[in-house]
DNA sequence: GCGACAG
DNA sequence: ATCTTGTCGC
């Protein structure tokens, strides 16, 4: 309880980096034995013309993608957008909204990057460093570091690499459909990072508790003006 | 060398 | 992120 309000906020950019590079040291990137049985999916919409902005949290059973329970927050980012600082932006409305849930999820699914950062912690590092809990970032875009394109059937993939490292892949969730670039969030290697996120992707590109995340913020976004 | 990088 | 509905196709 009361996460969000605990979480340090850097005064500007280079507090921001700084404060990466150091918690980078945190991330692990390795799995625990503990079973993922749910799994939530988080997103924030933005008004198009205003400051507001809805965080969501939707929690769905792993074996039947049944929806369990559902957060939504109002609020707005101080912080702008800038390349590589995603998650300062994002960071403190997400962390309200899994407050505001009442199950609390074996695993966390970020819209954004994981290790595949300049400083190795992304977005879904930074959630999962935080709450210290399992957490997996699914981009649909690709970083720009040197990406094979994965096969064209679904479940094929490509590594993503900077230098000697892998640092995410390009996973095909659907035939013939873009893929989405998944990495390593905390507490899970990228194996069963992609292994997870094409089970929870069984129909559509992106993994379900992301769309059910996106859907339920633009909905209410759009019932809040 | 510089710039570019999720949302 | 956001601007944007229906529509063509498998």
């Amino acid at each position: 309880m009361e996460i969000a309000a605990h979480v340090r906020m850097p005064r500007n950019e280079a507090e921001a980096v700084a404060m990466q590079v150091e918690l980078a040291g945190c991330v692990v990137a390795a799995d625990d034995d503990r079973p993922v049985d749910t799994v939530a999916g988080l997103d924030i919409a933005y008004d198009k013309d205003s400051d507001t902005a809805v965080a969501t949290a939707v929690v769905l059973r792993r074996s039947d993608l049944a929806v369990l329970d559902e957060a939504v927050v109002h609020g707005t980012s101080d912080f702008p957008y800038v390349p590589g600082l995603l998650a300062f932006r994002e960071l403190p409305l997400l962390l309200k909204a899994i407050e505001a849930l009442t199950v609390e999820p074996d695993l966390y699914l970020c819209d954004g990057y994981g290790l595949t950062h300049p400083r190795r912690f992304g977005l879904a590092c930074h959630l999962g460093v935080v709450l210290d809990a399992p957490a997996i970032g699914v981009a649909k875009n690709p970083p720009h570091l040197p990406v094979a394109g994965p096969g064209p059937a679904r479940g094929d993939w490509s590594p993503i690499t900077a230098g000697e490292e892998t640092v995410g892949c390009a996973l095909r969730t659907r035939d013939g459909v873009k893929p989405v670039y998944v990495s390593v969030g905390h507490r899970r290697t990228l194996a069963s990072a992609r292994e997870l996120v094409l089970e929870l992707a069984p129909r559509y590109r992106l993994p379900e508790p992301i769309r059910a995340a996106d859907q339920l913020g633009r909905k209410r976004l759009a019932e809040t003006r």
